[in-house]
DNA sequence: TATAAAACGGGACATTTGTCCCACCCCTTT
DNA sequence: AAAGGGGTGGGACAAATGTCCCGTTTTATA
């Protein structure tokens, strides 16, 4: 759910430490609520999360948003548009404050070329991309809304962040309405069984849950 | 909807016809029905389509489908398992007859540092796979049923191909049921609106798409 | 502190989608 | 020709989800 790469964050610490190209990387800071991305927009940096998370979403003509993820530190965006110059496809917005390394794409696509770990660290940046959304589209197709929602929940205790409600609906695909039900319809059953979930949870984030479960 | 890489497989005609190290790679054929790549497998090739059709799809425990997309021409696959070893994430299945050059793992690692043209083309392919994923994942989710079905037989009709049914229901996350409900209502509605579908389509297109839904 | 404005939760109803099942058609086999 | 099997379309009902709306709580502001 929220997405992490240490390894890319790391890389970008060495690389503004030492190199001489990094010069025309700069630190860029958004406020919450701001926009990183804009959809539709022509952008000419790439992005490297440096401290905070992110929601990464597309707005719909029909006033609908669909959130696709969750992207916290080390997590890399624009990179679509700085490898295929098309315009962005969709908003990322600072949901805590953020802190971001701002790659020019001139620099972006030079480091493609000549920094094999770069190149590396993106190609395998993708490949994780493409395959968590695979599982997750087709869990949220195939499987009740409840098995998503818990299994939501879950992820969220387990990672030890808090995310608004309408947030988490939208990232579900569907509305406050449902979620709220549904929510209310787990509490009733009182059924909460993280080791169906597939989940890793400790004794501790497993209360977590548990407390969040039942002040929501 | 189906999917097609014109350089790549350019790519792999003129690698195969003159670089000596692509003595690794084979042509392998596979008759209609047959998996080229099974979920949960590892595998040790990536292949690249040279001709035919194949579904990729997850299969889900609870004996349910759902269908990413349709790889045709010049498609790749098995990358996701060649750049980080992991187990296969779902089914490539031929629709039709397929033939696909079978790329070891070895290789396929030695052209992603020692070839920029691979390294480029896949590094495109994926970006702009996760881009046509995102497009159409917010679209399922956020649009009905009826609007995603319309515009999937106007790709299907543009493309000139032909997908069975039960494949189009797994491609939209539904049943054979509501599929079929859907196109009844339209079919009644006698709505057909492809300009609100946001395709561009010749005339001859849209008489094919027209003829199709009459028949289906 | 009082009051308006905005956010929130949930009831009631409408719409959409899934499940179950049966009738029909087209094969094949005997 | 008769019987059986597999695939297909759709009716009837159940379940899930969305829409509309109202009363309550919270927040902001004078």
């Amino acid at each position: 759910m929220l997405r992490t790469n240490p390894a890319f964050l790391h890389f970008m610490e060495q690389f503004t430490a030492s190199a001489p190209e990094s010069e025309a990387v700069a630190i860029k800071t958004f406020a919450p609520n701001t926009r990183l991305i804009q959809q539709g927009d022509t952008i000419s940096y790439v992005y490297i999360i440096r401290e905070g998370i992110t929601k990464c979403y597309l707005e719909e003509d029909n006033g609908k948003d669909y959130i696709f993820e969750f992207l916290g530190k080390g997590e890399i965006t624009g990179e679509l548009e700085g490898i295929k110059k098309e315009k962005c496809l969709c908003n990322i917005e600072a949901i805590t404050s953020v802190t971001a390394y701002a790659i020019p794409h001139r620099l972006f696509a030079w480091l493609l070329i000549n920094n094999t770990t770069f190149n590396r660290l993106l190609l395998e940046e993708l490949a994780v991309r493409i395959r968590q959304t695979c599982i997750r589209t087709s869990y949220q197709q195939l499987y009740p809304v409840e098995y998503a929602l818990l299994r939501l929940l879950a992820l969220e205790a387990a990672q030890d962040i808090v995310i608004p409600k309408k947030d988490m609906a939208a990232y579900l695909g569907i509305t406050i309405r449902s979620f709220n039900r549904t929510l209310k319809e787990l509490r009733a059953k009182n059924i909460l069984d993280p080791q169906g979930l597939n989940i890793d949870l400790s004794r501790k984030q497993l209360e977590e849950i548990l407390r969040r479960f039942e002040e929501m």
